[in-house]
Formats: C-alpha cells, structure tokens, sequence
DNA sequence: CGTTGAATGCTTTTT
DNA sequence: GCATTCAACG
C-alpha cells in the first residue's frame, strides 16, 4: 500500500515547486550540487505514482549510470512500496537495447545481436581498416585504432560529419577526412553483418528507430507520461534527439546542473541545457539552490572556483549553505607525489585513529585527474595496511579472462561474432589471428554447404584439418561445448515464441550459469593455467561470475548486463568493498557521491588541469570537474599537491593549480 | 605461421 | 614508466 506522504512537510519550498509542477509541461530543474537532486527526482516520480494516478510502467528514467538508476528506484520503492522492475529506468544505453530488443525488426536489427563492448569493438574497426587499406597503421600520420574509434564515435555522438568532427576536436591529425569516412563505412557495414551493436549503435540505432517507424514512436510517445532525465547537462546531441523523439508532447522533466558538465569529450552539448527554453518554449525551468551537504566553508571555495564561468543570466546561481561553519579548505604542499602519498596517509590515520576518531575510512575519499596519478597513493595505503578500495580503470567485466569465458558464450549465442570466436579460439597452442580466420571461414563454408550451423560446423572433419596439429586433440571439446551452449541458447529463445517444441527433449535446459559453469570448467581452465601467472585467483573470479549469471533468468539479458553494466554486484574489487575502507577514484567516477573528507591529490598545473587539456584549451571543463571534485566534500576538504614530479625520464617543477591558486587566499587555508 | 625479445610510442576522463 | 608493435627465429 502506498504510505502517505507529506510533499510539503518532507520539502523545502523550492523542491516542493520542482516536484508537483505538471507532467505535461516541460520541466527543467537546475539543481545545483548538494542540493538534494535525488530526492526531488525521486520524489516527483512518487509524486506522478501517488498523486497524479500516472502507473510506473509509463515513466521512463534515465540516468548516467545504472547505479544510479537503481538507487533511485530503491529510494522510490522504500516512499511508494512500487516495486522497482514496474518501471522503465536505465542509462541511454540500457534502455536503447531494450528498445531494440524488442522493436528494431522494424528497421532490420535482429534481436539476438550482440554488444560489443569498448575492446571488441576496436579490435573489430582495426579489422575492417586492415582489409579496406592495409596500408593505413604504416603511416605514422595516420592515428591507430583507439584514436580513429573515438573520432568516429565523437562524430555519431554529436551527429557531426566526420570532417567537422575531426575540425572540431581532433584538428592536428592530417588525415583526410574521406579516408577515415570510408572506415567508417566499412565498420558500420561489419557490424551489421555480424549482427554487432557497439555502445553508440545503441543509441544511433534507437534514435533512428524512432525516427523512421512513426507507429513506435508514437506508441512510446504515448505510453511515457513522463520521461525523468537524471544529468540532463551531460547528454549529447543524439540523446537530445532521441528525448525530443521521446517526448514530443513536452513530458519531460530535465535535472541537471551546467556547472557539472564534464562528458563533453564524449559528445555533451552543455547547450542542450542552457537552450532548454528555446527547444521547449512552454516549459518551466525551476532553481534548487539550498545547499544540505556542504559546510559554508567548502561552499565559498566552491562558488569562487566558478567565478568568471559564462552563464545565461537565469542559469547564474551559487550555492547556499545550510550548514554551520567548519573549517576552510585545506591546502598541502608536498616535495613530490610519494611525500604527496604519505601526508595523506598520516592525515587519514590522523582522522580515523584514537579511541573516539572523528571519522571512519568509509567516510573518506582520495579524489584524482587520471588514474595514473594514484600510483603512489595505492602503494602507500598498502605498505601502512590502511583499507581501501579503488575504482580502476579495469572494471570485473572487462578483465582479460572474464571476457574469455564469456566469448564463448557470446559466441555460442551469436555465431556470426568473429571477433568473440577469436577471443577465446587463440588460446588454443599454436592459433594466432591467421589461424583462426582460416578456422572460421572454413566453418562458414562447410555451415552453407551441408545447410548446419556455424557451430555445428566446427565439428567437422575439413574444419578440424584447419587446427594446427598441437591444438587438434583439444579442439573437439572445444566445438562440443560451444555446441552445448548454442543449442540450450536456442532452446531459451523458442520458449519465448509459439513453436516451443521444435527443439528434442535431449537439449538440457541451461540456465545463464550453467552456461557460465560449462565454459568455465572446460578447456578453458587448463589454458588459463599456462597463460596467467595468477591463475588461481583468476579461477575465484568464476564463481563470481558464476554468482553473477545465477541472477538472470534469460542468456541474452545476461549477456547484455555483462556488456553494459559496470563493476557493479560481481569480482574480486566488489568483495573488497564491504567493511571499512577509504574510496580511491577519479573525479569523474565521484560525480553524484558525496564523502565527509575528500582529498583531491595533485592539484597542480599540468595535473588538474591536465596538460593536455590546456594545450586543447579546454580549461573550462577542466575547472567544472574541479569545481564537482570539490562539492564532494560535506565537512573537510583536503587539498595536495606535490612540487616535484617525476615522468619520461625528466622531472617537472610544479606550480599550484590556477583553480584553487586564483582565488581569494582568506576562502583557505594553507598548511605549509 | 607463431612466438619471442627488443624497440617504439604514448599516457584523460566512460556507457 | 607500460603496452603495443616490429623483426628475427623456430
């Protein structure tokens, strides 16, 4: 039964505005950072369920992370009691994949295709290149498969051509614009030849969707009352389409902040939010400014920092404190990144020692530019034994033998995947890149020939001849597997279509961990052996995995979670979660997280902001993401930098940050 | 053709 | 300082 709730009591006066305006008018809601964004979101959607009898299966949320999402949605199930899977919520990309799962026959997508995730999905672009011009890596010019992916991607992102895309953002490379253009094409064309949908086809291929079969979008358009749009400052051009498709009607409620745009290297338009008003002429924008978590302190640092930041007049605000007065932001100086390690550490037993300690180790944060930098943090934590976990770059699913175990899968789930075929089928002595395709192409043949399966086809006599002699006694129970695997794939699928009985009682109905255990056991783990020093906590890893697939009834939802999820629920890192620790990530890992004590480390020139960036001159978006590091902090903001940094064999003599170095030296304190 | 060791190049942030 | 790439060997 929904409880009673008391909007206005439970509300401050501008939230209570924000969250009962009308479904049906564009709403945009500038929440500034700490001022309890997530609860006017979560409870404006209470607000549609409780009071404006709008059902949970007609609101579509979208947000930055799937995290998110969930959090959210726990948070409306603890105030309403609706259950949380009532509702359409997600990241773009999760529900673009549900959109196409279910709808893109219209426009030719399949709904068995698989998501190649960011390394399958380079390692096939560099495939493509190699056929089309096999001469395109040997000029130096040229830039390599990581940098032409993200050209191409910034261009589908922001709906540029490719050309204005490179005149945009990547204006040193010299390569013409048509080259990279004919790439592209040919990319395209391989993914949809091997059924393959990379992250950005995700959301071209939903907009596209929509935009091209009327009877969908109007279907969707009807059926959301309200689509609720979490970072709205952080969507790029094609999300923007996307919603406007979405929400034609003007049922949107946008939350966003535009002083925390920080994604636009990924595309973000920070004028979708500034041009609200025009794109929606008759919708309201709505201010939360009264800031909950931060002391006045952190706060005075906070709005200097974005002094001087162009804004349209209405989006001018800074935040205003509730809190009673703490202590000023501190500033550390240290010799160079190790000595950097050490204060932090002393400061950090300083804080969580004592019989009464202020402070727990998970109230505290380590906030850094890139990842790179927190090198000496980590080692420094280890050598004193302080407890902590980091977000590495490295998330579970992307760990070289979680996606060999799961290549298999996807594989056996989509065969015409060859990058997924190779992935796994190199393990195999003696199989390199040559190799393989040869074993598949022959497979290929052989499949058309006799009218198999791919699959089936590996089984074969002429197929086997391909394996080099030192892998033939393996390879047999290899192609056994993956053919267990399919047809239970198979099977899970037909039993979602009429003709149910098409498939023999023989086929042993496999759930997605039983798959995971098959692929897990086999072969594979005897490779694995000779492949990694670290096998054994390797193996640990599959029961995770195992643990992890346990929770989806359907393989194809497995693996699309496997894809598009990240670390979140499964590994070795998750386990180290629990208990007391201290948070080491980067700034933009820590959007939307708030700590008690938050260090941000190495807060020099050339560090944050990065170099690179200033040469690009994108300082701006730099400061943003200073200015988000820093509305992390609720009591005690800690600031460190060293003056001596060591790389590429010189070392470099550091100046303070201009971001906390300009401003107005009585808003800090400097301890040193 | 695959593997190995040496040389090269390049290092942001993420769904 | 690390990963990818190249060149020579088996």
């Amino acid at each position: 039964m929904p409880a009673f709730i008391d909007f206005k009591k439970e509300l401050n006066p501008d939230q209570y505005v924000a969250v009962t305006a009308p479904a049906d008018v564009p709403a945009l809601v500038l929440a500034g950072a700490g001022s309890g964004k997530t609860r006017t979101l979560t409870y404006r959607v209470a607000h549609f369920v409780g009071e404006c009898g709008i059902y949970p299966q007609e609101l579509l949320l979208l947000t930055f992370t799937n995290k998110a999402a969930n959090q959210m949605l726990e948070r409306v199930n603890a105030l309403t009691g609706v259950e949380t899977w009532k509702f359409w919520g997600g990241t773009f990309h999760s529900i673009g994949n549900k959109f196409l799962r279910k709808e893109g026959e219209a426009i030719g997508i399949k709904p068995d295709f698989t998501i190649a995730d960011a390394e399958d999905s380079e390692k096939l672009l560099k495939h493509c290149v190699e056929e089309i011009s096999p001469n395109f890596f040997k000029k130096k010019e040229n830039p390599r498969a990581a940098l032409l992916k993200e050209i191409i991607s910034y261009s589908r992102n922001t709906c540029m051509s490719i050309e204005d895309a490179m005149r945009d953002r990547f204006s040193w490379i010299e390569t013409p614009p048509e080259d990279i253009e004919k790439i592209a094409r040919a990319y395209e064309n391989r993914r949809r030849e091997g059924l393959i949908c990379d992250f950005d086809d995700l959301l071209e291929l939903w907009h596209r969707l929509l935009l091209e079969v009327p009877s969908v979008c109007e279907r969707y358009g009807a059926r959301f009352k309200n689509v609720l749009v979490d970072e709205y400052q952080d969507t790029n051009t094609l999300q923007c389409k996307i919603l406007d498709l979405l929400c034609k009607s003007g049922r949107i409620s946008a939350v966003g902040d535009d002083a925390q745009c920080i994604y636009s290297w990924r595309g973000a338009n920070i004028e979708n939010i500034l041009r609200f008003k025009k794109r929606y002429p008759n919708g309201s924008i709505y201010k939360v400014g009264l800031n909950y978590r931060s002391t006045p302190q952190i706060l005075n640092f906070a709005n200097s920092i974005l002094e001087g930041f162009e804004a349209g007049e209405e989006f001018k605000k800074s935040l205003t404190a509730s809190r009673a007065d703490a202590h000023k932001p501190v500033i550390i100086r240290a010799m160079d990144s190790q000595s950097q390690a050490r204060l932090v550490a002393d400061y950090i037993e300083e804080l969580t020692c004592g019989a009464h300690p202020p402070y727990k180790l998970s109230d505290i944060a380590i906030l850094y530019r890139a990842h790179f930098q927190a090198m000496d943090m980590q080692l420094q934590m280890q050598y004193r034994n302080i407890p902590f976990a980091i977000t590495s770059g490295l998330k579970f699913f992307e760990q070289a033998h979680i996606k060999d175990a799961v290549s298999q899968i996807k594989f056996a789930a989509n065969p015409r995947d060859f990058v997924s075929f190779a992935r796994f089928v190199k393990f195999l002595p003696k199989i390199g890149d040559k190799t393989a395709q040869k074993i598949y192409e022959k497979a290929v043949s052989v499949a058309e020939k006799s009218k198999i399966s791919i699959i089936e086809a590996m089984a074969a006599k002429e197929v086997l001849a391909k394996v080099p002699e030192a892998a033939r006694s393996i390879f047999p129970s290899v192609a056994a597997g993956l053919l267990d695997v399919s047809l239970a794939v198979r099977k899970s699928r037909a039993q979602n279509l009429p003709a149910a009985d098409l498939f023999e009682k023989s086929v042993p109905a496999m759930k997605p961990k039983d798959m995971v255990r098959t692929v897990c056991d086999s072969w594979y783990s005897d490779c694995m052996k000779n492949a990694y020093e670290d096998w054994q906590d390797r193996v640990k890893d599959f029961d995770s995995l195992y643990e992890y697939a346990s929770r989806f009834p359907d393989i194809d939802m497995f693996l699309a979670s496997a894809s598009l999820e990240i670390s979140e629920g499964a590994g070795r890192d998750e386990k180290q979660a629990f208990g007391d620790r201290a948070s080491l990530m980067t700034v933009h890992q820590a959007k939307g997280l708030e700590f008690p004590v938050v260090f941000i480390i190495g807060a020099a020139e050339g560090m944050f902001p990065l170099e690179r960036c200033i040469e690009e001159g994108d300082v701006e978006e730099e400061r943003r993401l200073f200015y988000v590091a820093s509305t992390r902090a609720k009591d005690l903001l800690v600031i460190t930098y060293p003056r001596v940094t060591f790389g590429k064999g010189h070392s470099d003599l550091r100046e303070p940050s201009r971001f906390w170095h300009d401003i107005d030296s009585d808003l800090y304190e400097r301890n040193y």
